[in-house]
Formats: C-alpha cells, structure tokens, sequence
DNA sequence: TCGATTTGTCTAATATACTAGACAACTAGT
DNA sequence: ACTAGTTGTCTAGTATATTAGACAAATCGA
C-alpha cells in the first residue's frame, strides 16, 4: 500500500520489504505462478537498493515462498493463508480439513506445576493449584501451522498427559474422562513477534509475528476444563470467526 | 519468556526488548505503579548493553507506557490492553463501554471507487461495480485504538459518506437507509508490521504489529451490506471472541 | 547469432545499531 | 554529611544494514 521507506528503525527494511511481499502473496494479489516485477521494479517500489530486495527476497526463497530463476525472473511458488475457523464447537481437525492434505499434532512433553494467577482464573481453581501442562505442535503437509499450550487441573486430569499419547487427539482423551462433548467458552487474539523457541518450532525467519490465541473450553454443565495458549504464524495463518 | 539475543536480524535488538517489556505489562506481569528492574538488571537479562536497553525503554517512556525518574528507578504507568468484543451483533461503542471514559469515531474522508475482486466477493456484487469507501478513525481516551476502511455498494448507499458525518455512528446511517438490524456475518483475522500511515495515525513506533480484522455485516435478510477492514494496535488491544 | 533483459556475484563506502567504559546528577537511607 | 544505588550523558570502537556501481551468467525473442 504504502510503499515510503521513512517509517524510520527498528524493524529492517529488507524485513518489511520481504513482509510486504509476502503479504501481497498470501492476500491473493499474487497468485502461484506469477512472476514478480523484476529487482529493479522493486528497488524503484520500495525506494530502496536493489541489494535490499535481493536480501528479501532471499529470505521469502528460503521460505519456500517464491523461487528465482536466472536470465528469467522471480516467481511464487506457493499458495494463500490457511485459515483456522474459531467457533463455539470447533475441533482442531475438523476445522482444516479441505484446506491440507495432511494434519499432524505432535506431543512435545507434559509437566506438573502450580497455577499461576491467570491460569487459575481460567480455570476457576485457586491460584497455585496443581495443573497439567501439554505443550503440542500441529503440522499441515509438514508445514508447522501451530504451536501450544495447554493447561488442565490435575485434580480432574491427572494423567492427561499419558493418555494423550495414546489417544492422539484432545478430543478422544477428553472422552476418556467421560467428557462426551465440550465447547468454546472464550478466545482472546492478540499479536506479537515470535519468539526465539516459536521462530525455531514454527520454521519462521527471524521477527515473524504470531497471532496468539487464548482460548477456554468448558464441559457441556458449563465448567472450564482447558486453557490453551495457541501460536499461529501469521504469515501463514487467519483466524475466522 | 526466552531471553536469548541469537534470533538474528531483521528486527533491532532495542524493539524486541521493548515489545518483550510491554507485552509484560499489558500481559498483566507488571501492574501500574510497579517498578522495573533496573538497567543494569534488564541489560544482563536481555544480554544486551545498558544503553541498548536504555533505547527500548525511551521508547515505551515516549508512548506513555513507563516512566523514569532519575536516582530512583523505572515505574509502570498504565495499563492492561482494552478489549475488543467480537459476536454476531456487538457494536463498536457498546463493546468497549466500560473499559474507557470516552470514546470517538473521526471521520477521515469517503471516495467512490470500483470493487477489486476480494471487495466484489464480500459484498456479493460483480468485480468493478462502485462502491463507497470510508475512512475512519476510533479513539478512547484520546488513544487512537482502531483505524478502518469500509466500502459499501455504491448502488444502495451512494451518499453514506455525507450521511455517516452527520449521523456519527454507522448503526445510525444503516438505520437511515431502513437497516433497523443488522449482524456480523464474518470475521477474518490476521496480523502484520504497520505500514507508515497506520504508524502516524494509531501513534505507533516504527515497526509495531496490528492486529487487522476483515468484517462482513449483513442485514437480517442475510444480504452483505458492508465490508470492513479495521486495524487494531495489537499493543494496546486485544479482540475477544 | 545477436542484443535486450534478467538474476547472480563481487568490491567498496556510508549510515545505523550495538557494545564498552567512565562519570555526572539525583534519591534514599544511615 | 556520607554512601550505595539509580538514571542521565558523553566519547569511542565494532558490527550490521544500506547504498552504489560494475560485470558475469542465464534466458528469450528477433
């Protein structure tokens, strides 16, 4: 939109070039296929040196967003945002499905500890209660779509963490519990830039920013059983409410 | 959370520190009155030199965020991030009644345009009919909290523009035209740096996130009657499902 | 085959970001 | 009055980001 280089420091232009780029990639204005205006149109575009593009766009390369090819031109590879529906009775899977081929959600551990104020909030226990922590990371066609965290009262769930191994989704090991359904209570969204365990997990380049989402679920009786704490790549991901 | 200075480039060291501090007292960590850390402190956890930490925390004194008080230390001055409630039938002023004295909405301009294809899509109207496009600007306690453009079909509401300066709100315009009801019919959300203008008019740093939101209304026959694209500091806001 | 257009690579100069250290100015408690 | 602890200011050196220009290598159409 507004192509000025002015906007002064903190954040590097090659990084806001390739940002915009991108966007205009994952918006629809370029589609899979299109060549981009060459490195000199971008140069002029953004008011910047040409060494400055080739650095963004060796960034968006490195992404897997774009491909150059000497003597031709620059093209895009790859596709829009996926977008995740947030809903009173979504389910993480059913949600994508039609949008990927594939979806994965990966264990990465579990952990005792005590509640911190806004968890115990969440949750409607007392702040320093017991609780479980699930820290997952869900893949679409090997691209990591989302990194999180969740937190359940031992109390109800002690062993939650175990049976998820087994059981693979949230949704099978609440019906383990006896839990036959549940619903969205909240969902809080907010943004920020990622950090270094996000940028690594997430396969993003440095300073890419994460929608955040903090989400509770309750029982059908209306009781809170999980506060999950999501991280999506916003260069990749949209929310739909 | 992860104080580690290794992420690399694209975004200032003095930027990360300051979105990390922020986000601790808009996350609720440090509550208004608190003092922080001293320089000294802040440069050993961020691994930084204290004059780097210095730039950050300028910046936050600069927004409003904290101030230093010289021989004594750094307090936290105000507060958490306003909430932003999104539903099938809130409106702008009622959602966010209670969580600020006073609240505005600036009209920035209108212009009639034609559709491009994702305008025509949400709107249900060919691509390149004309539409109306307004600009605006909503501030709560003269912090601007929300930047949006919203187009219409010029062809049921072609004079909203001189309509909407007089009436104020958009509840009342659509009233004008016969609208008594409406309702959200979709909201997509995603996230990305502020361009230059954004910066300027949401009283931004360089290089701060927004939050942007891309809403359909429609009317109670189910017909889309405007498509908005608001953007929201994602420093100060936070949108609530 | 030639020439125009495009990406790839190299060298060099300048501006900005970051680090390092020293000391002044102010505050609060002893 | 003194001292320890804090923010404010200055100078200087190093690393990174950005600009500038030149030329090589690949592609494509005339």
């Amino acid at each position: 939109m507004t192509d000025q280089k002015s906007a002064l420091g903190g954040v590097a232009l090659w990084r806001r070039i390739a940002d915009a780029i991108r966007l205009d990639i994952v918006g629809g204005k370029l589609a899979a296929g299109d060549r981009l205006p060459t490195e000199a149109a971008l140069a002029a575009r953004f008011s910047a040196n040409r060494h400055t593009v080739r650095r963004a766009l060796a960034v968006l390369a490195d992404e897997g967003v774009l491909a150059a090819e000497q003597g031709r031109g620059t093209f895009v590879r790859s596709a829009r945002r996926l977008s995740y529906p947030i809903g009173r009775r979504t389910r993480f899977s059913e949600g994508l499905a039609g949008q990927a081929r594939s979806l994965s959600t990966q264990h990465l551990g579990d952990k005792i500890e005590n509640a911190t104020a806004s968890i115990a909030r969440a949750l409607a226990i007392p702040t320093g209660a017991k609780v479980v922590r699930i820290e997952g990371l869900s893949s679409a066609d090997g691209r990591p779509l989302s990194r999180s965290t969740t937190w359940l009262a031992y109390r109800q769930f002690a062993d939650f963490g175990q049976r998820i191994v087994e059981m693979t989704s949230f949704t099978a090991t609440f019906a383990s519990y006896g839990i036959a359904d549940y619903a969205r209570a909240s969902t809080r969204i907010s943004a920020r830039h990622a950090d270094v365990e996000e940028t690594k997990l997430l396969a993003l380049s440095a300073g890419a920013i994460v929608l955040v989402s903090e989400a509770v679920d309750e029982d059908a009786e209306g009781h809170p059983i999980s506060y999950a704490l999501s991280r999506f790549p916003a260069e990749r991901m949209e929310l739909v409410v």
